[in-house]
DNA sequence: GTTAGCACTCGAACACACCGAGTGCTAAAC
DNA sequence: GTTTAGCACTCGGTGTGTTCGAGTGCTAAC
């Protein structure tokens, strides 16, 4: 559809706009061509671009600036990945062997990491999927009335709940209590939890009737979906963005940011293996819709996948951003698998 | 040193200034007081407040807005804590009470429920020093070479840590440490660990050579002050500020609130009992000088101390500020002490 | 198909006048 | 001595007009 010189054309504006954030001028292409072409044809050239919708014109008088339709080109068809420097790499083996044995720093450290790396703001999400399967459950008195439930699933995550005993502690019968839970639920997967509590073992529990209720909300409570997975790093890279000056579009995208649910909605269901960029519009939630969105999975023991990712203008460096993502992700999945990089 | 009069008026121009965030005009001073006096006799006093330092003019002809002197003047004499609607304060124990057991989400949820009543940004700082007991030590293996190393204090605070292990666990050995670390260092407090595990155990637990190292770096990691326990809520509270409308000022402010060590450093040391304000200068931040932070403590069992508080501008509501952190501070204490409001 | 030439467009930057809120000062009134 | 009316003055904000220049589209020539 786009003869050769077109789809160069559009990939030199396309650069030269990531990098200036202005509108690029067809004397500017003519003068960045190998093959020389005066600017005079450039602007042919572009205008037919623009007719079939892959540039467009702020105004009469200006360059012209990618379409979403145009970045969308760029990002399937001209863009070239561009490679971590050997420098790059080292640095961040660095930082991830500092803390090697701290998964959660780890995965924390992470979000900011991709931030530096990228310049845009990043986010990890832990891995989702319920078919992590519970390990251990204790639950450590802390008084008379006090109690912290803790649960351990065998892909690392500990979710904990500072609980309220309706009666003082009965040491003998909490332990009791764990120690059937425990002997019942280990290996149990996080989603079958509360059912299998309640078929199989919710007969022996109901003897203590008021308890049972009470487990079961515990239960219930600790295996919902979490928000403490979800890490945001370098929030305030966006300020940097020449696009997002103006407060009344910067605010909508920090509230977002700020709210994990607001995150999690952006980033969306979990995806196929490699890395996935959706482009303004294509981004469901409107806050997001003057921005770009690039994820990729990584994968811990189990299979489980969590996600990581930048969020950033239309206006992103997909090159750079596509390799350090597709780099990232595999350091972060070797590091769950192996152990090590 | 200040008349009754012009007492009455730097409080009127506070309280205007506050509301309108304009320099406030004789005029409108003149209007709003019960005695009549001409707008004329109010600039008079309003160039003697200025004189004295407490009133400064952006320029020559606008109207004054109050110095940092003048505020800290207003807030120390002049201020009328404003006390919470009976509505509020159902609301307040409403949000509490939905989530009674989970003392975790409390404190998570409280710098939002801060931010929601003030509309300034908030913060909770969990209760900080060291005089917390260790109340357990579990090791959960994940698997050949992976385990949870979980910590539990008195005041119901979690701990958690990934490890990766040297050689493939050996359980019976692990639980056989873990019961000797827990019989040994229960009951001390924080602080002490380090030094307890060197001094008492380790001679038995040098036994294991290799290991001694590793648990000694893992205590010590675990009982590292946390960053866990900052939460920051309404972030985006400070874009409504007019005077945060300049990204230039903005911005220092949101890379501060980012990072939890900045907030902590803005908080600074926990202090004396009852509310705090610091206003402008007297933070030590050179990002929050044009801003006041309003603390206060409240207490967990054990009597350790946290502190909730608000950021905001100099020009904050002081009185309803002030009002809400003294509730919600003995709110929390309350909970914490008594498990229920 | 390419390019030089040229008229045209339109936003950004700057200058300028105007408006009005608010001041400070002086002199008169209480 | 304190208060007030009157008045000239100050200064930022707003709106208008002008200029400048980058960039375009079109036409005609190569």
């Amino acid at each position: 559809m786009l003869t050769e010189r077109q789809q160069l054309i559009l990939r030199l504006v396309v650069d030269d706009y990531i990098r200036s954030a202005e509108p690029v001028g067809s004397r500017t292409i003519s003068k960045r061509m190998e093959a020389h072409l005066s600017p005079a044809t450039i602007r042919n050239e572009m205008s037919d671009l623009e007719e079939m919708g892959y540039l467009e014109q702020p105004h009469t008088s200006a360059g012209r600036i990618p379409s979403q339709k145009g970045y969308r080109f760029y990002v399937d068809h001209l863009l070239q990945p561009s490679f971590l420097s050997p420098r790059e790499i080292a640095q961040i083996r660095r930082l991830f062997r500092e803390r090697l044995d701290a998964m959660e720093h780890v995965v924390k450290q992470t979000a900011g990491i991709l931030s530096t790396l990228t310049n845009y703001t990043a986010f990890v999400l832990g891995p989702m999927g319920e078919e992590a399967k519970l390990r251990h459950i204790q639950v450590v008195p802390l008084g008379e009335w006090a109690a912290v439930a803790i649960l351990v699933t065998d892909s690392g995550h500990v979710e904990k709940k500072t609980v309220i005993l309706p009666d003082p502690a009965d040491l003998a019968e909490i332990q009791q209590l764990v120690d059937l839970l425990n002997d019942r639920l280990v290996g149990a997967s996080i989603s079958e939890l509360k059912e299998k509590l309640e078929q199989q073992i919710g007969l022996e529990l109901r003897r203590h009737v008021d308890r049972y209720e009470r487990v079961l909300n515990l239960i219930d409570e600790l295996t919902a979906p979490t928000e403490e997975w979800v890490y945001v790093g370098g929030t305030t890279k966006i300020l940097e963005q020449p696009e997002f000056r103006d407060l009344e579009k910067l605010k909508p995208l920090l509230v977002m940011l700020e709210d994990a649910n607001g995150v999690a909605q952006l980033v969306g269901p979990p995806m196929r293996q490699g890395v996935q960029v959706r482009i303004g519009y294509e981004n469901e939630l409107s806050a997001a819709q003057e921005c770009s969105v690039a994820t990729a999975t990584y994968r811990i023991h189990g299979g489980q996948v969590g996600i990581i990712g930048v969020v950033g203008p239309t206006r992103m460096e997909y090159g750079r951003v596509i390799g350090v993502l597709h780099y990232l992700s595999h350091v972060l999945t070797d590091l769950f698998n192996r152990g090590g990089l």
